[in-house]
DNA sequence: GCTCCCGTTGATACCGGTTACATTAACCGG
DNA sequence: CCGGTTAATGTAACCGGTATCAACGGGAGC
């Protein structure tokens, strides 16, 4: 078997500093570049004798082509991205997992950006939304401004769990009347006089979760707190307000944020000899794995099913949908646990 | 003011099709591709009122330098890719946090592809490996041919968790001695009939676990068992096999590959009725969230950590350290809890 | 035997940046 | 007044693919 450009193999092999190219391989084979890119791109337009001689030469010369070149040429990335405040926590995981799950099955890269509310956030999603196709932005990341310019630059962008911005799709869950069924369920334990723990300031859907809660209390004909009781979204802030609630009085139950936040919270009370639910009861938000096991009552969020969406969202946009914004709410669901309290018929378990 | 081009913008903003790029902006400014690529760079050999002029021209056309260009003509992406078997789990998240973290400090964006055992990983992968500058493997993802492979080309590959690959730098935890003090502290209760649970097929860290295990039984003079007890790493998989041992007659302690299992098996345990740690001790291993609340003992690992560890390898590697490659093996910690067991003197918590 | 057509293929202009090298002008000392 | 620097800029060749369009060879139709 000959071998007519072994010497240019065997340079290769020692010194990789140039890789292979199209044209190599076009030489390789007697061919031109033209044909070599035919073949690779499966057109029909090339002889099976040549396609086995341009494939003899890409295996024989392992070319991989450059996926640099191709998207240059093709204009366009073959990647989404996706923007998070803080990838830690067990609830964005779900969340990038749903979305790249969806992404990949569509055959796109996905490129992960957690911004840590760094003042360089702005600029960092900027660079991204060069890299991708589309961009996926959860949350309160990045300023409405730089959505608006992303999206004027002609990249498609979904927000998720965010305020809407005029041109970009979004996917949220419902809030307001999740946080109806956790008051209403909760006065079913008899309990009146109801907190709220987290920071509406901080996220959308803690304000949003505040107003639903306030709406209900109200309609449920008790007192409602004018104010929350403000906190950050981790276990730490939780354990913080377990001091303040304890100083101010105890209320009957306190609805919290999220799960983190009222994990916190309970830990913190029992701690302190304060008993969950007897004493005092604890709802969260986002049904996180450790919620079960603390039994923890709280509303579940879809959040998987919010990232595929967002993922086909950005599809549909990138291969051309121009229709009006879509704004996807998705339903949540109430999942009642021993920490609001125990019905009589409840209590065998 | 003036405005030499005013039309071009006015058609840029009513169609988007062609984007603005340096050749545009040089016309506009009157000079030349060269001079806009050397402001863009922030290069010390153009005039200051040059350079001004330049700037205008990109703010006046909304200018937004092609990432692909750049990375073409740099041969660079600028751009690192991580790969997980499954992002769902909330041990994942934790890794690609801290790799998330420094790759953005060190100004690289990061590509996350998870394989789902999907047929096609090894080509997912090698895809990836064309896109990045470097690569970050975790867990038995992909077959080592295809390690071998992305090596071979020179794109520098850290595996995690993971067997070594010749050519490849790796990050992993410690097992051995960890299922040692997980044994040692088992045996200080009292317990004497020992069980271990997981694959030691699945992943090389199981492996690790059961041998440590296995010769950590033996050393204390206790019987072994042959074979650890099968299962995957899920809840579900937890509690199918609460199933098995106790058709098998339970042991004094279960010792799990990781805590999903052991919160699974410990659940579906007290369904039956059977008390942890009473009847039996069980622990875990990863220390997620949910152990903390379960009350599970388990082997902390620093997560976070290893996926710092491994971008900066990556990105020594990239920078051009061409030294031996480097093996870390980063040092685990016995978290003790209730589900082991209570000591007389810990009663009281 | 001579068009015409079609299946293949090649040459080359892109895609949008970077950068080596050439060029120009101003300023220096002798 | 002149050769030699040096700062500032332009020209054009890359980077590695894709795709358009022209060209070519051979069989069908007349």
């Amino acid at each position: 078997m000959d071998h007519p450009d072994g010497e240019t193999v065997k340079r290769r092999r020692t010194s990789n500093r140039a890789s292979v190219t199209i044209r190599d391989v076009a030489r390789h084979a007697g061919v031109s570049v033209a044909t070599v890119s035919r073949a690779l791109r499966g057109s029909d337009l090339v002889h099976p004798a040549t396609r086995e001689r341009v494939d003899a030469a890409i295996e024989a010369l392992r070319f991989t082509p450059s996926q640099l070149g191709r998207s240059l040429a093709e204009r366009r990335h073959a990647a989404n991205g996706i923007v998070f405040p803080d990838l830690s926590g067990p609830f964005y995981a779900e969340v990038v997992l749903g979305y790249e799950e969806v992404a990949a099955r569509l055959g796109r890269s996905v490129l992960i950006l957690s911004t840590h509310n760094r003042e360089s956030a702005d600029e960092m999603v900027l660079d991204l939304a060069g890299r991708v196709d589309g961009l996926a932005v959860f949350g309160r990341t990045v300023h409405d401004v730089v959505v608006a310019e992303i999206v004027e630059r002609g990249v498609p962008v979904v927000l998720m769990a965010r305020t809407e911005v005029r041109g970009a799709d979004s996917v949220r869950t419902e809030n307001v009347s999740a946080a109806q069924s956790v008051v209403e369920h909760l006065v079913t334990h008899g309990h009146r006089r109801m907190a709220f723990l987290g920071d509406p300031v901080d996220s959308t859907d803690v304000a949003e979760r505040w107003a639903g809660f306030r709406a209900a209390v109200d309609r449920a004909g008790l007192p409602a707190p004018d104010q929350p009781v403000t906190a950050g979204f981790k276990e730490d802030d939780g354990a913080r307000a377990a001091v303040d609630l304890r100083a101010g009085g105890l209320p009957d139950v306190v609805v919290c944020a999220n799960d983190e936040l009222a994990l916190g919270l309970m830990e913190a009370l029992e701690d302190h000899g304060v008993r969950v639910p007897d004493d005092v009861a604890v709802t969260g938000w986002d049904d996180v794995m450790a919620a079960r096991y603390a039994g923890l009552t709280t509303v579940r969020q879809p959040m998987r099913d919010m990232g595929a969406r967002a993922a086909r969202m950005l599809d549909a946009r990138i291969s051309g949908d121009s229709s009006e914004p879509r704004h996807d709410v998705l339903t949540t669901q109430l999942v009642v646990r021993r920490s609001c309290g125990l019905h009589p018929k409840e209590a065998h378990r």
